[in-house]
DNA sequence: ATAAAAAACATGTATATACACATAACGTAT
DNA sequence: ATACGTTATGTGTATATACATGTTTTTTAT
């Protein structure tokens, strides 16, 4: 379905106007396929990306800024997403002793456990969003890393 | 910039994941530029989105159904963004007499005006965020368009 | 004509984002 | 040692999303 039909606009200002909607309006359908997911697993899409982060550093310790700056979405939000995966018991968190303005923060076992029973499905979810092969998936993505600034 | 150095990932488990991610981070970078652009008129993109579907239909009556199925996304909150724009004098709600239970929605002059305002500027914005030309955007419009469901 | 179903909209709650600001701890220059 | 700037984190407020539920009005079935 062109974008065209599926905001039923009927003409766009420029290409660029178009490719900006078009690229929010994926992502939007995306994000509507992740909630459904994860919301079987009690999770938000954003807590995933948190525990996904926690995992890639385990079993170093993480903090905060370290969860921030890896984020999908950037600003401001990590610390109140960790409090969240705390009172889950997926992360513990505490003050770090060598620099006690940091938080150590690392994904407990509970939650490393569940990334493991989301980990499939999220794999058949993800190739199910797109109606191509891993071959143009991979095209698409040289693009868009082109094009952005 | 590739993805994986954005947010400083080693590895994907595959080019669909990869491309879920490519994606959405995207679209977070143009909502940045997009909501500094829109706060130096006091409006957020979602309202100026809805705005730009009212002087569509403009100089008919557009009602709340309408704006929602025209939304970039989708889900349940036309209601309260147009509630926003009443309050800022840049749209009328008032009851439909032949249907009662609709919402007969307007953009006012000021809102017009307001949009006029912005057309220019909003214009050379997604001109820059982009780093390609108008063949190659609208290229990627076409794949895009090509691989959602 | 009346009851049931559906439609259009509003609202309450939980989640997350955007941004400003506050606080505590650290590093550095003197 | 102290003062000052910086860093890491937390928090308050406004905005928006996701979803369930409620209210009013219209439509449909009998």
């Amino acid at each position: 379905m062109t974008i065209e039909e599926a905001i039923k606009v009927k003409k766009f200002h420029n290409e660029f106007e178009r490719l900006a909607i078009n690229i929010s309006y994926t992502a939007s359908l995306i994000r509507s396929r992740h909630i459904q997911f994860f919301k079987g697993h009690g999770i938000s899409p954003e807590q995933y990306n948190v525990l996904r982060i926690l995992r890639g550093q385990y079993p170093r310790q993480s903090n905060v800024n370290l969860v921030q700056e890896r984020m999908i979405d950037k600003m401001s939000n990590a610390s109140r997403l960790i409090d969240k995966l705390v009172k889950k018991q997926l992360v513990e968190r505490k003050q770090c002793e060598e620099d006690r303005r940091q938080a150590d923060v690392l994904i407990t076992r509970k939650g490393l456990d569940m990334l493991e029973r989301i980990d499939g499905g999220l794999d058949s979810l993800n190739r199910s969003i797109f109606k191509c092969d891993e071959k143009e998936a991979e095209r698409i993505n040289e693009i868009l890393n082109s094009i952005r600034d």
